[in-house]
This record gives C-alpha cells, sequence and structure tokens, in this order.
DNA sequence: AAAATAATTTAGGCTTACCTAAATTATAAC
DNA sequence: GTTATAATTTAGGTAAGCCTAAATTATTTT
C-alpha cells in the first residue's frame, strides 16, 4: 500500500515523462507537486527502493514497468471520477481536477470498477484524456494541435493541454466544447491568430490557446 | 482544516457519547480507533485548543457546540456515501463502511451537496441511520430494541445496533431487512432466545441478536 | 579545458502522529 | 479511610514527509 505522497510521485513521474525519452528530473517534479528538490530526492530513493522507478543520482527517475502500471491505475481513479461528477453531479469541466486529485487515493477496486460499470464504462474523461483500463493499459495516440492545421484544414477538438480552470472557462465562453469541428480560415501575420470557423459562427483566437487544443483531421 | 486523525477523534467522540452524559474516556477512544491512550491523551489536548471539544484532564472530552457539527458533517458524508455505494454501485450493506471511512474525509462541499441531490435526499443510510443536514443537523430518536417488546407484539425493523459486516451477513441469510416487520411470537425460558414471526415465515434468533435490532412499535 | 552557473544531493531540523514505559491520579475494594 | 487496582498522563522515542542551507555534481559559457 502506498503512501498518498508516493502515490502523487509517482503519478508526477508518469507525466512528466510523457515529454521525454530520458529520465525525469528532480526539479521538476518539485515543480509540479508545489514541493522542494531536496524532498523529491528523498522520495525517488524510497520508490527505487521499491522497484517503482529506477533512479540514478543526478540523472533523474524512470518509472518501472510496475511503476507505470500503478501511476495508471491512479489515472484511471482520477478520470473515472472527473466522468462522474461532470456527468452525475452537474460539476462543470473545470470544476472537477481538485475534487479528482483527492478522490483518486480512494482504495477499492471494487468501487473503481462498479464505477466504472455505472459510468457505461467511459473511454475519455471531460477533458478529452483516454481512460486505462483496470490493467491499468492505456493506448496513447500521438496528438495533433490545432495550430499544427493549414489553412482551410478542418479539426474535431477531442482534447485540451493545457487544463487549467482559466482556459477551460475561456473555451465556454467561446462555446468550443468537445467534439466540436474546427476549421481554420485565415492567420494573421503579424501575431499569428487564427480565425476559426465554429458551427455557425467564426471567430478569432490566439495562437497561444490554438496549440493548446488537440485535434483530430477530418 | 482538519487533519483526518483529528476527523476520526471527533467522529468517534461523538458516537462514544451517545450513551452517556459525561465525558468520553480517553480509554474508549484509544479502543475505537484502535491507537493507544497516549496517543489519544495528545489530540484531546489538540482538539480542545482548537475549541472542539472540552477536554479536563483525567475527566475525558465532550464535544462543544463546534465540535459536534464538524463531526455531523463527516458522519454526513460517510452515510450520503453508503447510500450511494448501496443504490447506485451495487454494494452490500456490508460491504460499505470500509470504503465510506475513506469517502468521509473528501472535502468538497459542493461534492456532498450534489451527491444529496443526485441521491434525492436520502434521510437514511444503508443501515437505517439517520443523515444529518448540510449545518449538521439530525434529529435523534431513541431507539427501541426488538428485544425490548413483549409477547404479541409487532415492530417494524428499522436499523442495526451492531452494525459488523458479520451481523448484517447473518441477517441477510434469514431475510431480515430493513423496514420489514417483525412479531414476537414466544420466548424460551432457558436462554431467552425468540420466536418471531417475518412476512410469511417464523424464525428462532438469540437474545443477543434481537438486542441489536432497533424497530419502532407498530 | 577552466570557470561560472545550475541542478541535485546531503546534512540537519521541524511537525504530526504514532508508540512504550514510567509516573501520576482516580476509583474500587477492603 | 487506606490500600490496591485501573485509568490516564507524561516522558522520551520513532518514522514519514516536509523544509533550509551547505556541499557536491553536472552543464553551460567563455
Ligand atoms: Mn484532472
Ligand atoms: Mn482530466
Ligand atoms: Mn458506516
Ligand atoms: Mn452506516
Amino acid at each position: 500500500m502506498l503512501s498518498l505522497s508516493e502515490e502523487n510521485h509517482l503519478k508526477s513521474i508518469f507525466h512528466l515523462s510523457i515529454n521525454s525519452e530520458d529520465g525525469v528530473s528532480t526539479n521538476s517534479i518539485a515543480k509540479n507537486l508545489n514541493t522542494k528538490a531536496s524532498s523529491v530526492t528523498e522520495m525517488l530513493k524510497k520508490l527505487n527502493e521499491k522497484l517503482l522507478i529506477v533512479y540514478i543520482k543526478y540523472h533523474g527517475a524512470q518509472l518501472t514497468e510496475l511503476g507505470r502500471k500503478t501511476a495508471l491505475k491512479i489515472i484511471r481513479k482520477h478520470r473515472l471520477w472527473e466522468v462522474f461528477l461532470v456527468e452525475k453531479l452537474d460539476f462543470k469541466w473545470d470544476e472537477v481536477h481538485e475534487v479528482a486529485e483527492q478522490l483518486e487515493h480512494i482504495q477499492s477496486e471494487k468501487l473503481t470498477n462498479e464505477l466504472d460499470k455505472f459510468l457505461n464504462f467511459p473511454t475519455h474523461d471531460p477533458h478529452g484524456d483516454p481512460i486505462p483500463n483496470p490493467a491499468g493499459f492505456i493506448k496513447i495516440t500521438p496528438k495533433l494541435k490545432l495550430s499544427d492545421l493549414g489553412i482551410g484544414e478542418t479539426g474535431k477538438f477531442i482534447g485540451v493541454k493545457d487544463s487549467s480552470s482559466a482556459f477551460l472557462k475561456y473555451l465556454d465562453k467561446r462555446k468550443i466544447s468537445l467534439g466540436c469541428n474546427i476549421k481554420v480560415l485565415h492567420q494573421e501575420e503579424f501575431d499569428q491568430s487564427l480565425h476559426i470557423g465554429l458551427d455557425e459562427t467564426n471567430l478569432t483566437i490566439s495562437i497561444k490557446s490554438a496549440s493548446n487544443l488537440y485535434i483530430t483531421k477530418i
């Protein structure tokens, strides 16, 4: 049985591993978890002892297969609870993360799997992130950003890179919601902002926003 | 914000207060929480500082109004989650307590109140215990036990005193479930066991079991 | 390839929540 | 009312998880 802190470190390492071949740095974990590098070092030693990561002094940490599965089981719970909160309890997609951070640590396989069933085995959470299966398996699909599309191309909005409450609320305000189709109409030269077509309406978004929207080409 | 341990101590004091005018003893709390008396003493000092209890050395602890409300808010969450697990996730009434012990510590008023709404504002948990309102108010009704009934009298089964998994499963096996009517037919002299009528069938239960069943006279 | 800088680890502390053993106080038995 | 016993508190430790400051190692600049 892992402690809350151990679980959070594993999750953090998992998320920081996504875009990096080699070890995750002590500092990046510390930043991610709002602690100090020295605290992280201690934890890395412990997780290494428990065979959840491979930790080489001064060279960061990498999840072992066991560590990866363990992280994904926590992420599975996080995402299932997020679905529950949005689908059943009328939470908005920008309100769920904080609570899910707590709920993801509840220990009960039965609870997790019954919740999964109750929600009808959802495949993605409210932010478009995939939900791992009970064994901790997940299909990682390479993601395209809206900013990667060329003029005239259309994409389906399938996820957010930045899932901060601020960005999610911004999307709500512009009526940009998961599943909608977005056509790139034109790009401003001086600031790269994009004119896009969304359902009936057109609007303009900054290149920064566009690079935080995951899409699939249509 | 209270720690998990602080919350558990408050809850324990609340439950142990039910049948006692004066302070709850250090030892009883220690037994209840599976810790040692010396650990409890430390915590009582702290809760006293925080104005959640009145603690007098060598004379146990009593909840303040604030402490009582706080305890009842935790108990509210516990019982709402138990309802959720039974009603929505197909848990049996003997399987919910452990998980609810974890879920009761999740901090989110919105979550609790939305859950309450989702469950249609249940008044009692799966064991017949009343659910406090959002402000931590609860109506305590004096409880009769089946063993208090006279021969020939009938009661409606409304709650369990002993909610151990073993006892709950025993009741399942005998098809004794919340809400059913029980008539006391006869009492054996040598061991006080009761012959009771339940729907169409008759059966015999020990006086010990009978004293763990809460009923209202009909 | 040194020197400067940045990242990381180590050393030494702190707090919470536990524990055991000893001392103290309350309660029960005589 | 003493005395014995039980309950409780105090004293002194431990482990986890955090911290700051100092030392060490890696990386970048010159
Ligand atoms: Mn989240
Ligand atoms: Mn999410
Ligand atoms: Mn319970
Ligand atoms: Mn209950």
